[in-house]
RNA sequence: GGGCGAUUAGUUUAGCGGUUAAAACGUCCGGCCUACACCCGGAAGAUCGGGGGUUCGACUCCCUCAUCGCCCA
């Protein structure tokens, strides 16, 4: 046989492991899956990625749960596809690619062209795409390549297409105004999650304006002067004495010369603000939009795209709005019309792309109607809503379920029209013709279809296949709507559209709908719900059963992390100083089902390679140079640089959480090395479970509750639990007894075959329940294990999976569990813990052998005869004395358990103050337990209402602590004596 | 303003009606005894954010306050 201790190193080395497996893993296929109907079937599809920028730990998280739970199928047996992919993320990426074209070639989109910039921007996901599947591959991800997607590919852009023109055809898209974010740096409206809010200095300017045909003036505030150019009525509360007499007067606008009406509101107004009148803009204010709408105002439009004022601001027209706003006061003071300025804090929306002010601004735009029908059936926010109501899809945790509903019992309409180039284009052609040409032209064709916009005089004609300008001759020329599809339209289809819907594909029927969907929590409406709605109104089936929801990672003070704040880590840097086991060990490990997560950030010292931990003061580029404290040399922390300081090098950000995983994988390959090492002369061979000894019967029973556990864990997304299960079982049962147990039977030969057998099943059996969570360790100890024990298994051998990858998940039987056993064992562990700790306490080197006297009944002693080369081997222990009648030792120190009294000769070593000391501590402790206890043994209420066998649970151990307390004062009164 | 969540050893978390409140890291003490110093053994360390209630019994359920975070207005 093989030698193997020369090949395998005293440390695991996770990159080597993961440059090999990486490769062999691709090579055997197993990660791609085909239809195959006679098969139990598994199937996820990935939240795409953006592919504006690169992964961060948020989707090492995301991704590392959905492999575990991947792999832990493909386990189990199940025919598993982990469908991957990436987003186009609409106006994320155009803003990257405009803001380099800005600041490289000082060009705007414009000056580009619409298909120069589309193709500069194909160029970027190119690039970027490759860059997060790659991420993605490092990460150990076991998804399907083959069946890799992008929102913006052919298959993805027919399930679009076919999408849009089905609902317009059945009334649910349409065209209406509304009022959107406007950015007027892109020129284009941005959804209420791409904005951010920020206050700001700015002023309160009080006006006032002359009521018509009486001498008295209405006065209100703003902070926006400049829109009283778009003033269509100024409001009053309804119930407000003072202004009673005035309303359904006018009141003239002096700068343009307006007559508008004083109207009564009492939704908009609050009396006790202010002046107590409030001046509506509806259309560039949302409140008063709403109000203009309750009231039929006329709306008037100032602007124009790019924020300076347009032809409805009479004289002003062509300023900026801040100008215009500037001049506006001037002129209403020179008129005597301003009445004061405060100043004050703001907090204005702000653009997340272009950090410039949003304006809301009234626009035509694209909606999807979520209500419900005319003829009364459930619309598409209904229909999404029953499918949770009903549990045909479930939500982990099931809290989520209510942001989820609440949301969509709002049923408001969603606005799917986006003013960027990159994107799925509305599929809207306008013509100004008679109907009977579109008739003429389209007879006969099902895949046209057409409607009347009132408004305009025109037709709103969408087709499947893209039409020719001069489809109906030179006369009629159409014209393309320039819009974009939201890109959360396209992301709303994925769960079908990648699986080749419309088309009936083997794939769609197949894995349709798919198990589950793992995400988080801030796009559990823009996208959870939205691919539930299209999923039954496309496929008429849900597109998932379950929904999981992970925490978000926070850094250190429970801030989100962002480039911006410099307080992100990047996977590959954590890849790179732990390895991708470690990573991932770590992101399961913080998947508990609280909302958040916390991870403490550090600077990695450029020079030592020390940890320092991230302060607040180091954020937003604040903090130039940190001395680290163990070097002392001077670094810059890493954040958003612009460019590398010549004078100080950067650090790499890291965070110790992931020194656990490290630290586990390095065990588990030493535990398989310390395997290893003693696999000489091993022999394939069946066990008999209930002819074993105590601690193969401990080991098993553990085994298999653990098995369980973790299989239970798995199955209801405890996925935290899961990591502590395992490592748990793996360090403080495996490795620090049962291996530890071994080492005495390994050198006696009646005894080290079933040794031999017992530890390499249970070290196979966790490599595959580890597998899930860290691939490439398990399968590198897989390797050496089929090497030198191809054929293992408990009960029976059999021979290996060639990769760990494709090995059976472990079930034991449940007889195994034996709770007898475990008692046993963990009163061999009690009795070695203490010995241990009179050891240490008396600072005995482990050489010198320490006699035991041990006092308990007769059953207790048969086991620890049985159990004594362990006591001796784990403990240290010297001579032995077991059984009712032993003595005490003059000079020893004392444990008392309920099950024994234990003595540890301590001749001419004992300190006997300290002796009485420690005992009189324990004595408190336990004195102060049967008081609690006693007071509620004579409490009646408790014997009557609580349940009797907490009752009964109690007095038992009160009888116990009592024959303790007896125990301590006798050996107490002994210690005086002495 | 509405909703959701968090607040437990120095730190990160577990426990979610009856435990003498658990673990990891860190701290302290002792250890290179041929698996592992990314290690082994041991110890110290928590009136479970404040207040009120329900209950025989509350870290665990309810109310309230405070602080923090997220989502939606």
């Amino acid at each position: 046989m093989l030698d193997m201790t020369s090949e395998l190193p005293k440390q695991y080395d996770p990159h080597e492991a993961q440059r090999r497996w990486l490769a062999f893993w691709d090579d055997k296929g197993y990660f791609h899956s085909r239809p195959d109907p006679s098969r139990e079937m598994f199937s996820i599809v990935i939240p795409p990625p953006n592919v504006t920028g690169a992964l961060h730990m948020g989707h090492a998280l995301n991704n590392t749960l959905q492999d575990v739970l991947t792999r832990w199928h493909r386990a189990r047996g199940d025919n598993t596809l982990w469908l991957p992919g990436t987003d186009h993320a609409g106006i994320a990426t155009q803003a990257v690619v405009e803001r380099r074209l800005r600041d490289e070639e000082k060009k705007t989109r414009h000056d580009l062209g619409r298909d120069e910039l589309v193709r500069r921007i194909w160029q970027w996901k190119e690039q970027y795409e490759a860059r997060i599947l790659n991420q993605l591959k490092q990460l150990g991800c076991s998804c399907d390549w083959a069946r890799t997607r992008f929102t913006l590919d052919e298959v993805c852009a027919r399930a679009v297409r076919v999408t849009f023109f089905k609902m317009f055809k059945d009334g649910y898209i349409f065209r209406g105004k509304r009022l959107v974010n406007w950015d007027t740096q892109l020129q284009t409206s941005v959804a209420d999650d791409e904005t951010f809010h920020e206050t700001v200095k700015g002023g309160f300017w009080t006006f006032k304006y002359p009521v018509k045909g009486t001498n008295e003036f209405i006065r209100f505030s703003t902070t926006r002067p400049e829109t009283m150019l778009g003033d269509t009525a100024v409001a009053v509360h309804p119930s407000d004495a003072r202004y009673q007499h005035l309303i359904g007067k006018t009141v003239t606008i002096p700068l343009v010369n307006r007559d508008i009406p004083i109207i009564a509101d009492g939704l908009l107004v609050d009396p006790s603000l202010g002046t107590g009148c409030v001046k509506v803009t509806p259309a560039h204010d949302h409140n008063d939009y709403a109000c203009g709408v309750r009231h039929k105002l006329p709306m008037i439009n100032i602007l124009n795209p790019d924020g300076t004022i347009n032809d409805n601001g009479g004289p002003y027209a062509g300023m900026d709005r801040f100008a215009a706003r500037q001049r506006v006061t001037e002129d209403m003071e020179k008129l005597g019309l301003f009445e004061g300025r405060e100043d004050r804090d703001i907090d204005i929306a702000h653009s997340d792309r272009s950090k410039t002010p949003i304006e809301p601004y009234l626009s035509d735009q694209w909606f999807v109607k979520m209500g419900d029908r005319d003829e009364g059936k459930p619309g598409l926010a209904q229909t999404a809503m029953d499918a949770v109501t009903s549990g045909r899809v479930k939500f982990f945790p099931d809290r989520y379920a209510k942001t989820y509903l609440d949301w969509l019992g709002e049923k408001r309409d969603w606005c799917i029209s986006r003013q960027l180039w990159w994107g799925h284009r509305i599929p809207i052609w306008y013509v100004h013709c008679p109907e009977a040409e579109l008739k003429r032209a389209f007879a006969g064709r099902d895949d046209v279809c057409w409607r009347l916009d009132e408004e305009n005089g025109q037709w709103l004609v969408c087709a499947l296949e893209d039409l020719p300008a001069d489809v109906l001759g030179p006369k009629y020329p159409l014209e393309q709507d320039p819009d974009v599809l939201d890109t959360w339209f396209s992301s709303a289809l994925w769960p079908h559209s990648t699986l080749g819907w419309p088309e009936p594909t083997a794939e769609l029927r197949y894995y349709y709908p798919t198990s589950v969907l793992v995400t988080s929590r801030d796009i559990i409406t823009l996208w959870v719900a939205r691919m539930v709605m299209t999923g039954l109104y496309n496929v008429g089936d849900v597109p998932f059963r379950h929904v999981y929801i992970h925490p978000k990672i926070l850094d250190g003070f429970g801030e989100t992390m962002s480039k911006t704040k410099g307080n992100g880590i990047d996977p590959l840097d954590i890849i790179d100083r732990y390895g991708t086991d470690a990573l991932r060990f770590g992101m399961v490990h913080m998947a508990t089902e609280t909302q958040d997560s916390r991870m403490t950030v550090s600077n990695v010292c450029p020079h030592c390679d020390a940890l320092v931990p991230v302060k607040r003061e180091h954020m937003y580029m604040r903090t130039r140079k940190v001395t680290c404290p163990e070097c002392k040399k001077a670094f810059r922390p890493g954040g958003p640089w612009p460019a590398e300081d010549s004078e100080l090098p950067t650090a790499k950000q890291a965070s110790e959480k992931f020194e656990v995983g490290r630290n586990f994988a390095n065990k588990l390959w030493n535990a398989a090395r310390f395997l290893l090492l003693n696999l000489d002369g091993y022999t394939p061979g069946a066990l008999r479970v209930e002819e074993l000894p105590i601690e193969d019967r401990w080991i098993l029973s553990r085994l298999a509750a653990t098995t369980k556990a973790v299989t239970e864990q798995l199955e209801g997304y405890h996925f935290a639990d899961v990591a502590r299960t395992i490592y748990d079982f793996t360090w403080s049962e495996f490795c620090d007894w049962y291996v530890e147990m071994s080492k005495g039977r390994l050198r006696d030969p009646d005894k080290r075959a079933t040794a031999q057998r017992v530890l390499v099943g249970v070290l196979d059996a966790i490599l595959r329940l580890v597998q899930p969570i860290m691939p490439f360790v398990a399968e590198s100890i897989w390797e050496v294990l089929n090497e030198a024990a191809f054929e293992r298994g408990l009960p029976a051998p059999e021979p290996s999976a060639e990769s760990v990858t494709i090995a059976p998940w472990p079930e034991f039987p449940a007889a195994w569990q034996d709770v007898g056993m475990e008692q046993r064992i963990a009163r061999l562990q009690d009795l070695v813990r203490a010995v241990r700790e009179v050891r240490n306490r008396y600072t005995i080197d482990n050489r010198t052998p320490l006699d035991a006297f041990i006092r308990c009944g007769e059953a207790v002693a048969e086991d620890f005869r049985q159990l004594a080369p362990f006591i001796t081997l784990l403990a240290g222990a010297g001579q032995l004395e077991i059984g009712p009648a032993v003595a005490k030792p003059s000079q020893a120190a004392t444990h008392v358990h309920p099950d024994f009294e234990a003595y540890v000769s301590l001749a001419g070593l004992i300190d006997v103050p300290a002796e009485i000391a420690r005992l009189e501590r324990q004595l408190e402790e336990k004195r102060k337990f049967l008081q609690g206890a006693r007071a509620k043994l004579d409490n009646m209420n408790f014997i009557n209402k609580a349940p009797a066998e907490v009752v009964q649970e109690l007095r038992d151990r009160v009888a116990e602590v009592e024959k303790q307390i007896q125990a301590i004062e006798q050996n107490l009164h002994e210690l005086q004596q002495a």
